[in-house]
DNA sequence: CAAATATCCTGATAGC
DNA sequence: TGCTATCAGGATATTT
């Protein structure tokens, strides 16, 4: 599953398209084509030069001519393939653009919950408005302990509810949020606002510390293999995981089982003895 | 305000 | 072997 290390990944495995333009695109999926008609994207997509790479979260930025903004979140198996043209077509491939350099980006998503439109940028962040509720992403803006603290003060919220709220902090999904959580010695349900300033520190470095390191490791590949690189590569990150799909597990530090608990729907991991 | 629940969906897997 | 039930989860809307 794609969360900001991912598509970090992508969004520098990228960078040679640039320059490039969007002679065509194919769209055959019912469902990637959000919020417009699928006409309207085709008409704004086709011609367009790609100019800029950006990311904010777990969404993909592709900057095109006149602040035109090709949006692309991949959310649950969401793929970007850029391929020769005759390279078969993965199975539930359901857009390609196909550029100048005779390469065609791919994407594939088989349970169809991803999204791609085109807007333009409007707000001072230059996001489209679509996604301008975002709060900030902590590797392009700078989250501070500052900003931090205002966003955790008086919040009742599970620490790690708080840090998957898109609003909030942009980019963690479920497996960094445990990862942060289990590195700030933090369990992930403890009350946000019930944080001492030490562990306060904790989080927000290893925050810093725990997605910086994914990215370095080209992200998290899980054993469904939902998440490949713009080659169809996958990441090694998951060969550092320290809890997230170890229920059960000991504990590489300490020897404690890993427990594995319901948090805001969602499997949340983290150590007994390491987190408090 | 916070948490729980439902929704979208396919593929992998566990259980029978 | 083969079927079926279950689980995975990002974002969002709705309910408790």
């Amino acid at each position: 599953m794609p969360e900001l290390p991912e598509v970090e990944t992508i969004r520098r495995e990228l960078e040679p398209v640039l320059g490039l333009t969007i002679d065509s695109v194919s769209v055959t999926g019912r469902r990637s084509v959000r919020r417009q008609p699928v006409e309207e994207f085709v008409a704004r997509v086709t011609g367009q030069c790609l100019v800029g790479l950006r990311r904010w979260g777990k969404f993909l930025l592709v900057d095109l001519e006149d602040a035109e903004v090709l949006v692309i979140h991949l959310r649950m198996s969401g793929q970007l393939l850029l391929e020769a043209r005759e390279v078969p077509r993965a199975r539930h491939t359901h857009l390609v653009f196909f550029l100048s350099s005779e390469m065609e980006l791919r994407f594939v998503d088989p349970r169809t919950f991803g999204e791609c439109f085109v807007s333009e940028a409007s707000d001072e962040r230059g996001l489209p408005v679509e996604i301008a509720h975002l709060g900030i992403d902590p590797v392009v803006g700078e989250l501070t302990s500052d900003s931090f603290d205002k966003m955790v003060k008086d919040r009742r919220i599970a620490l790690k509810s708080l840090l998957l709220d898109q609003r909030v902090i942009c980019g963690i999904g479920n497996i960094y949020g445990d990862e942060i959580c289990a590195r700030a010695g933090v369990r992930p349900t403890r009350v946000a606002g019930s944080l001492t300033r030490k562990e306060r520190g904790r989080v927000l470095d290893s925050i810093g510390v725990i997605l910086e390191d994914a990215i370095e490791q080209r992200g998290s590949t899980l054993p469904d293999g939902s998440y490949r690189n713009l080659s169809g590569l996958p990441g090694s990150y998951q060969d550092h995981h320290e809890v997230y799909g170890r229920k059960g597990l000991v504990c590489r530090r300490c020897g404690a089982t890993i427990k594995g608990v319901v948090l805001g729907g969602r499997s949340a991991h983290f150590c007994p003895r390491c987190q408090r």
